[in-house]
RNA sequence: CGCGGGGUGGAGCAGUCUGGUAGCUCGUCGGGCUCAUAACCCGAAGGUCGUAGGUUCAAAUCCUACCCCCGCUACCA
């Protein structure tokens, strides 16, 4: 079972292009694991505890639940927008999870690893919320508030497990992927871990600590453990036991809490670590990272209009090196957009449907077994495979277009359009369209939709993301005397 | 201060772990083609790989020092 996950995102917050990169390779990544034959569950969802959840709740004069559930089909909307293949989405506050939060936090509990403690710091009164120094002259600028606060909390001994989260580190050198942010993981732990606090008397909206109901569970354990309960954790082990452990894909910034307080956590309960946790960089947008108070964040609806849904996945697929910072800006989305999508593979598509109706009379021969192309493809599929497996989803697609590179010359190569009807005339157009059979099948995970389009325009039935690699993509199994229809440009070139 | 990352032809990036003629996309210039979404193909120009040392037969790649930029530094998901 390839079990992959996103992190859940915070209701309260607006669905931007940020979130939506660590939801579109999510679920490449997961369509990916299906074209490839394995079973395969995908979980988005949010998070819809907390604070800020309970004030802006008050001040709609809602209650929280109702509050959460009309916020959240922004980001159901959202991801139904972007073509997510999500098996599941889960939300913090459904029964099914308290369940599992409170099983997570027996066990640790049980284990001796939560106490009783108090946390103590600058506290703005008007927020509800601590502070650091630094945000205190701003606070009382504003004429809030604040006061040196004392509160009793359990706390969570993430002290006692340095030694055996290096252990972990060192015997799955895998664990966090690409090597950049294992370097930073491991760098954390080495400074020395302190304990953490895991529940709050001063908030309501949250799942009560099981063995004290006059605390309620802070963030951690609540949020966390929403990828054990879509598992059925708690609640359906023999489920929990195929299904664990989960692969995550996050964002740099939840970095620390996913590859050191939530493999500590499990192992506290007695619960296998996440198999992996591949950790993306961020967007920046004019080389500043994105903010609300910057007002810099981008919605993906504004960028969908312009580009379309697959235009859209394709950039943010192609265009960063997973792992590291991106800069994203317009002008280079157009770029992309149309020298790959608009001018190589749309085009491709356009002359070859073109060629065959032209030429061919509409009906699509078969490819030529000996082709040099059958060698091309296979390198391809060899390259492209790797870099998905390392969740590369640039390098992936990069490979994946040297085959559309290919066939363009390919097709200048032979020069088609000068041939009379015959053997070699169909051999040309075979091998053309049965690159574009391939392609239909390794780019699915990026542009599933633009990838069905092709599919049919060539005559085939189905879907590509149905087959299974790497046996679909063996090159020669383009039938031939199959319809082929030109249609509308896949993706119109956008002028600049 | 500490930790992590980045500094590569005009632009954006890969390559650095496992040293061995510096690579990709866009842009520019020249040529070809005219089936195609003025798209496609071929070729060329353009870089002392942040700086200074060092190791080595050989360094973008290893070591040392330094300069510049960014992120994290704990309850802010």
């Amino acid at each position: 079972m390839r079990y992959v996950t996103t992190p859940i995102y915070y209701v309260n917050d607006d669905p931007h292009i940020g979130t939506a990169y660590t939801t579109v390779t999510t679920d490449a990544l997961a369509r990916w694991h299906r074209l490839r034959g394995e079973e395969t569950f995908f979980l988005t969802g949010t998070d819809e505890h907390g604070l800020k959840v309970q004030q802006t709740a008050e001040a709609n004069g809602v209650s929280p639940q109702e509050w959460a559930d009309r916020t959240v089909v922004r980001f159901q909307e959202a991801w139904n927008l972007l073509d997510i293949s999500n098996d599941d989405f889960i939300r913090t506050t459904e029964p099914r999870h308290h369940a599992a939060v409170r099983e997570l936090l027996q066990r640790c509990y049980d284990n001796g690893d939560i106490y009783l403690g108090h946390y103590e710091g600058l506290y703005s009164v008007a927020d509800e919320a601590y502070v650091t120094p630094d945000e205190v002259p701003e606070l009382e600028r504003q004429g809030r508030e604040v006061i040196q606060m004392r509160e009793e909390n359990y706390f969570f001994k993430l002290s006692g497990y340095e030694q055996p989260l290096l252990d972990w580190y060192e015997s799955h050198p895998d664990f966090v992927q690409p090597t950049i942010r294992r370097n930073e993981a491991l760098g954390f732990i080495k400074q020395g871990l302190r304990d953490f606090s895991i529940s709050r008397t001063s908030i309501d909206w949250g799942i009560p600590i099981p063995w004290d109901d006059s605390h309620v569970t802070y963030v951690w354990f609540d949020a966390l453990t929403n990828y054990l309960t879509a598992a059925g954790f708690a609640t359906n082990e023999e489920r929990f036991g195929r299904y664990w452990p989960a692969v995550h894909i996050i964002g740099k910034d939840i970095l620390r809490f996913h590859c050191v307080y939530w493999p500590a956590m499990l192992m506290s309960a007695g619960v296998a670590p996440p198999a992996n946790v591949f950790v993306h960089g961020f967007l920046l947008v004019g080389g500043e990272k994105m903010s609300k108070t910057a007002l810099n964040q981008i919605a993906p609806d504004d960028l969908v209009a312009d580009f379309g849904v697959d235009g859209y996945r394709y950039h943010f697929l192609r265009d960063p090196t997973f792992g590291h910072d991106s800069d994203f800006s317009y002008e280079g989305m157009v770029a992309r957009y149309n020298a790959d999508l608009a001018n190589n593979l749309g085009n491709l598509v356009a002359r070859v449907a073109t060629l065959v109706e032209s030429k061919c009379g509409g009906v699509g021969p078969a490819s030529d077994p000996d082709s040099p192309l059958a060698a091309a493809a296979s390198d391809v599929l060899a390259k492209a495979t790797a870099a998905w497996e390392r969740v590369a989803p640039s390098v992936a697609l990069e490979e994946t277009w040297k085959l559309i590179g290919a066939a363009n010359a390919h097709l200048e190569a032979h020069e088609p359009w000068k041939m009379e009807p015959g053997p070699d005339l169909d051999g040309v157009m075979g091998d053309a369209l049965e690159v574009l059979r391939i392609v239909a099948i390794m780019a699915y995970p990026a542009i599933p939709a633009a990838c069905d389009a092709i599919w049919q325009r060539i005559g085939l039935t189905g879907s590509p993301g149905d087959l299974r690699l790497p046996d679909a993509a063996k090159w020669g199994q383009y039938p031939g005397g199959l319809p082929v229809v030109k249609g509308e440009a896949l993706f119109p070139r956008i002028k600049a």
